[in-house]
DNA sequence: CTGTAATCTTTATGA
DNA sequence: TCATAAAGATTACAG
């Protein structure tokens, strides 16, 4: 069906075995290049990256934030990102500390909210078949040059913002997203913050806080006072500073 | 761990399985309708349509144009397209009459050409996880914005300070650290960057920096330029601002 | 990612 | 008004 001309593509020099089923392959259809990759484990085009994961390798990634890094790095830099899936058995289930609710809930997400193409194979004879239809398509078939591409920064203004916000304490998304949308600017939201005030019962107890923040839900007197010692160095209290009655 | 208000998806009353699993389960905290579907097997939401496929049927699926077909159609009609593709393991590449390539080359096609998302289960019960994690998702998780980052378990407060620099663009632990250790708190970090100008050649080119980063090694106008915009949401420059020679 | 524990804010209540 | 308790919401952490 198609020409002589090989395939070429480029794989990650840690893909051992990878690299190996190919050498050993008799028919040499495809030609690799090994190099040392940061985000991909194989490149086909300059639009596609692979990320290759055995399944056990997969549902041990969930514990540490590996998985997630990677792929997310993989999206920013290609405008195709694919994940072949091997091996997911009953095996990989057994055994192991991460729930199975986890593990689909993941999946899930990274095939239909993060837009990665999921491929699942059993082995990883058929992984190379799938690198190698999609280097045929992709080559042969669709005719794209091989190339090598920067990495374009991938985090949208407003998502960075929220990202600088949630380095303060006891802040997630949630809140993150909050001050943003009150506060437009990380530095607005620190002056916010600096110049909110603890006020106190007539027994020097923490009551609520005044300023800034007040009329947002979900920031008390604890919060304030964490993020106050972190971002400005203040002191404790000054001691019978405000009082209300 | 969460709403008690069940989660209502619509399955196709063919799917006489899959039905009577959910029908057995003890937690109540999905609830189908069933119905003659015309175009999916399971309805999530308005955006999401969901085919099922066991892996035998999928492969044989691919002689006839079947499968193709409901997915073309499951495409117009949902924005989301997912395909679960049930139990593909070694039996279902035994004894049929489609070749491994075709296999593969179809499910990447379906993949990463035609956007559906492929979703691997090892069994029926798998199947019904990932959709009611699915309709989770959608249904009562459905505000979650942007993925975080997790902060170090126990961080000094230098550490956390300098974590929180680590949000700016074009900046790493070394520099964080070196700003912490010359500004003290995040606060006049971010003030220091706000006081810093780009000074400018004569013909309006960016030349280097003057304020409280000029004395530092590592911050060029890039950065300030950069980080002004996403802290203070500064515009580009004033035309003929500063100009040296 | 999920599920559970810990923490914080806010509302309710009684002194 | 203040203090405490209960309820609701969010974050932290482990798997």
């Amino acid at each position: 069906m198609s020409k002589n001309k090989p395939l070429k593509i480029i794989i990650d020099d840690r893909e051992t075995k990878l690299c190996s089923l190919f050498d050993n392959k008799e028919d040499k259809i495809l030609e690799y290049e090994k190099e040392r990759l940061n985000v991909a484990d194989i490149i086909v085009s300059n639009e596609i990256g692979i990320e290759r994961k055995e399944g056990f390798d997969f549902v041990n990634s969930l514990t540490d934030n590996r998985l997630f890094d990677q792929l997310l790095r993989l999206k920013d830099n290609y405008n195709i990102a694919i994940l072949i899936l091997e091996g997911l058995n009953q095996n990989v289930f057994d055994n192991i500390g991460v729930s199975i609710n986890s593990i689909y809930g993941a999946l899930s997400f990274i095939s239909y909210k993060l837009h990665i193409s999921v491929i699942p194979t059993i082995n990883l004879e058929h992984t190379a078949i799938v690198i190698e239809r999609i280097a045929y398509r992709e080559q042969i078939k669709d005719d794209l040059p091989l190339m090598r591409r920067v990495a374009p920064k991938a985090l949208s203004k407003k998502d960075r913002r929220s990202f600088i916000i949630e380095g303060l304490v006891d802040i997630g998304p949630k809140k993150a997203k909050a001050l943003i949308e009150r506060f437009k600017t990380p530095y607005q939201v620190f002056k916010a913050i600096k110049h909110t005030e603890i006020v106190y019962t007539r027994t020097n107890n923490p009551k609520g806080i005044q300023g800034p923040l007040e009329d947002l839900t979900g920031f008390g007197w604890k919060f304030v006072e964490k993020n106050q010692k972190i971002l400005f160095g203040k002191k404790k209290k000054s001691p019978q500073k405000k009082i209300i009655n």
